[in-house]
DNA sequence: GCCTCCTTCTAGAGCGCTCTAGTCGACGTC
DNA sequence: GACGTCGACTAGAGCGCTCTAGAAGGAGGC
């Protein structure tokens, strides 16, 4: 476990000047294929591997990407995927900078601003828009999954609103009228969830029967919306819930007390997350499309750097109803 | 959003030398109180971040950790906390390298060796021990929860056999004799908890009742070794799961066939996930210490660095018993 | 006055790389 | 034979920092 070895010591060992090796190393034309070739077998042999760090001080651009992210959830992971896919496909490196439950997102934003990114990507950051605003001074910076009212920050979201009329045209057709909603409380997404649940509901002529009962984006709240739900004086036959963590929730909570999900009420979640597609789930939800958020997140910073004209700064996308187990035709006896 | 900010734009600012704002940003001893306070202001007007790449390559220690970890692990969420709590407190940086769907481990380990990391943390690495040896090779390299048979390499994990131990144990006092056990095939960890199995039963005099069946690491696979549980002709009253999601897939299968939890039968899980805890889940598990490991993995990492005597490669770490709402005595009509 | 010592500051080398501007020799052309 | 061209290679500056030497300017002692 000796000195890392350097440039200088393939040099030594080929027996050529640093500049060359570099040319090998970097695959850049100007070396012979005889001398590429011992440069090669000398780096090899001494386990040679560039610094990416020196790299980057002496090249203008450093095609780093910093990206924020939950560790807790497994969206991001979905996201992060994305993202290393479409860096790998732009020539660009990522560095990850986590919030978890004792590192905040100003730590996770502190690290990737010393980190020499030329953009960064912040997935669902519940940080003041101040600081947001702050951080993108000096560099491109795009948010994902949250509005954000500034100039000066590219969004990439899904339209939350749309997704909830998915919902509720999807339960209407099935026959439902009794449609609650268990919205976000005040998680990001959540007040347009909250709007696109009553506007579906009263271009359906339903306003009568719109319901939006508190919940949040845990199993918990979930798990407490049910109990509240079922004490409605009116029982829905269907319910939206903000996520598909509160879904699952509420399934868990309705099915202990014997309440037949889709047969006695039909569930649908938001995210398409793993969790949703776990076969003793089957959740009825509406699919964010993680790639094409990642991939459009990634564009935008790339664009930025590229002085290209960027055009609207906003890219909402639409989402997808995934049908699965949890929704149904609605009973006859329960219409009203 | 012009160019970012140097050392060199802070002092013509202060009207100082670029050594001086070195030092003031660094917080070291050789600056006037008054000049301090210039020298910060100018950096505060700038907008100035010192830039960690090039702090590095001019120091001889970057203080920088690599750890390479699942996306889609929540346990190696809970281990990054520890790992960023105890690097905050050692005076050390993390550098983070995901594995996700589409970016394999391999590619995740080249990312952290070219970034000057002076050691990692490989969480549940699957890598064939000849590259995990490889990477060795140049800096201390620590494996958190799977064991690896080289000198070359530290491991940190949980007695996973011990855990078994706990789990069959704890099941024999509330009664229970036959305790089954779905096992995790072939993932980390795997056959030393099928051992603690085999050996705890066998301690108990249970060798007879001693069934393991074939599970995995999800849900799904849960779900799928409750039906091979059921089918079995001597149903038993216990189950011991590889973890908490393969016990959760379990649980929601047993509860759709209507098999009371605890009541009919007691589910224990391991790794005392976020799942676990959740209110509507109310797992009774085997917990692994997340902050321990953290803890112990980057002390591993940073003794080697100092040159300390490290004593002995292996860490074993004790697991705890968690006991929540899923087990329960055994019915007195189901003991044979 | 001179010398020492401390504090505060600066000059300049160096970290491992990239990149520009060469040099050098071989080859082709007229 | 002079000239141009091209491919293979090297020298050396520079990226943004840190760190070692050392300079400048007082304070204090004799």
């Amino acid at each position: 476990m000796n000195r890392r070895p350097t440039l200088e010591d393939v040099a030594a060992l080929a027996g050529v000047s640093r500049a060359l090796v570099s040319i090998v190393i970097r695959d850049a034309p100007g070396a012979g294929a005889e001398t590429r070739a011992r440069v090669l077998a000398a780096a090899d042999e001494l386990g040679y591997r560039p610094d990416a760090r020196a790299r980057m001080l002496g090249r203008s651009r450093t095609r780093l990407v910093g990206v924020s992210f939950g560790v807790a959830h497994a969206f991001h992971g979905d996201l992060v995927d994305g993202l290393y896919v479409a860096a790998r496909d732009a020539g660009y490196e990522l560095a990850l900078s986590a919030t978890t439950a004792r590192r905040g997102e100003a730590e996770a934003l502190a690290g990737l601003q010393q980190d020499r990114c030329e953009g960064m990507v912040l997935l669902g950051p519940q940080l003041p828009t101040a600081q947001l605003v702050a951080a993108a001074r000096h560099l491109p910076v795009v948010v994902v999954a949250r509005a954000v009212r500034s100039k000066a920050i590219d969004v990439v979201r899904t339209d939350d609103a749309a997704g909830l009329h998915l919902t509720v045209d999807h339960l209407v057709g099935l026959g439902h009228r009794r449609i609650a909603h268990v919205d976000g409380g005040s998680a990001p997404g959540a007040a347009d969830r909250r709007r696109g649940y009553a506007e579906a509901m009263a271009r359906n002529g339903l306003d009568a029967h719109t319901h939006a009962v508190p919940g949040g984006l845990t199993e918990d709240d979930g798990a407490a919306a049910a109990d509240a739900l079922l004490a409605l004086p009116e029982r829905p036959t269907a319910v939206a819930a903000f996520n598909d963590r509160c879904a699952t929730g509420l399934l868990d909570r309705l099915r202990r007390v014997h309440v037949d999900v889709p047969g006695d009420m039909s569930v649908v979640g938001f995210d398409d997350s793993r969790l949703a597609r776990l076969s003793h789930v089957d959740l009825t939800t509406i699919a964010q499309d993680a790639d094409g958020l990642a991939a459009l997140a990634l564009g935008r910073v790339i664009a930025r750097l590229d002085g290209a004209d960027v055009g609207r700064r906003e890219v909402v996308l639409a989402p997808r109803l995934v049908v699965r187990g949890t929704t149904a035709q609605v009973q006859l006896d329960s219409l009203d």
